[in-house]
DNA sequence: CTCCTAAACCGAACGGCGTTAGGTATAACG
DNA sequence: CGTTATACCTAACGCCGTTCGGTTTAGGAG
């Protein structure tokens, strides 16, 4: 057991299987004895190639978000620019959803992410977007991207049908099937974000903004 | 020690305390135990009130759910209604933003909650939005709420300035300071409130929705 | 006034957690 | 072939949420 001839661990194979873990069984369901062990190791190994759980778990979030594709943004158009970032963003954070909460804990802020928001703006200001300007709507995508991303509507209605018998009048019922939640949910984030454009546009032109096309 | 004159613990005072606690150590800062010293008791007394952590959770964020006013839409405009109510919820959540962790895990989707979801629902239905509209209407809502009270930007951002040093030559620096951090969340999520509200207004006008004044 | 029951707290303990200290066998290198 | 650093291990610490089985007393019944 000691020093195999070829090494079990590595960073990378660590936080493979740690994301694995958590996409089955939810940001709780992952700890240290059960990550080594899915690695056929015991868990103290670990500390050889990660130096805390909570270290392991930004790696893992920033290996998530560097999905993330803002290139988006290169043809000049900060509209489709920022619509299809904010679709990247989307189905990143959708694919490991259990990933998020821990997100929620406070991002990153640094490293991937911050090279990202960093592109969003240069974008945004070379459109002719005051840098404030710039700096708020990179925020306002990103309470976009990751409200969507907690999934607070569908997931916290599809279930349990039986609390909305004659109680909540004005709800329609139909996102009580998980398919249909989905639906619901990216067809709501696809308004939300076409509104949010949208409007963009509307103060763009009507405020005193001189903003190039 | 056994059975007090006067009861030391009641379920409302449970809350408080765990509310102060996460407010002031964070979500992960409150323990049982740390409650139940707090409290002038031992852990398992807790148990007599409150069936377990997790569900003391989920009471404590109702009660900061409860904060929300959605009397905005009773004047009849819905623009109005979600504006007010979507201020309303960002004010409730920054109060106690070390709350908002927990409700990443997936909203008790149940109670007061749904009741105000209920309240928007049919607002928005009264004032001609079709169902399905109203509804995605409300989950966009939620999905700027939520994701503001992240807060993943200001304070992901005002901590640490030394990683900025001519990395991000796009990203102004100005936020840099917790006041300004602040300010700039907030402007941002008037930005994106408005722009969303407007641009919904747009989508109304345009399409073939016919919706009531 | 007494008895009884139920309430409201307690100590001890269980299993699981993240993490550290120290040990051991082997691979890799001089 | 000897040495050293590597890559794993066992054991253990202190914390956690939670359960069990007391123990004392408040509050109502007769």
């Amino acid at each position: 057991m000691p020093r195999p001839s070829v090494p079990i661990l590595s960073g990378a194979r660590i936080r493979e299987v740690a994301l694995d873990i958590i996409d089955r069984d939810g940001l709780d369901g992952l700890s240290m004895r059960k990550l080594a062990a899915e690695l056929g190791v015991r868990a103290p190994s670990l500390y050889g190639h990660v130096a805390t759980k909570d270290d392991l778990l930004h790696e893992v979030a920033s290996e998530v978000l560097e999905q993330v594709d803002v290139s988006g943004f290169e043809a000049g158009d900060w509209r489709r620019g920022l619509v299809e970032s904010a679709r990247s963003y989307r189905a990143a954070l959708s694919r490991h959803p259990n990933v998020v909460p821990f997100l929620a804990y406070g991002p990153a802020g640094r490293g991937a992410s911050l090279r990202r928001l960093d592109v969003m703006h240069g974008a945004l200001v070379d459109a002719g977007w005051p840098r404030r300007h710039a700096t708020m709507i990179a925020a306002s995508l990103m309470y976009l991207v990751f409200g969507a991303a907690l999934s607070t509507f569908s997931s916290g209605f599809s279930t349990d049908a039986s609390v909305y018998q004659g109680r909540y009048p004005h709800l329609d019922k139909a996102h009580l099937l998980p398919s249909v939640a989905e639906e619901l949910d990216r067809d709501s984030f696809e308004l939300a974000l076409s509104a949010f454009v949208e409007g963009l546009e509307l103060l763009r032109a009507s405020a005193d903004l001189q903003v190039r096309e």
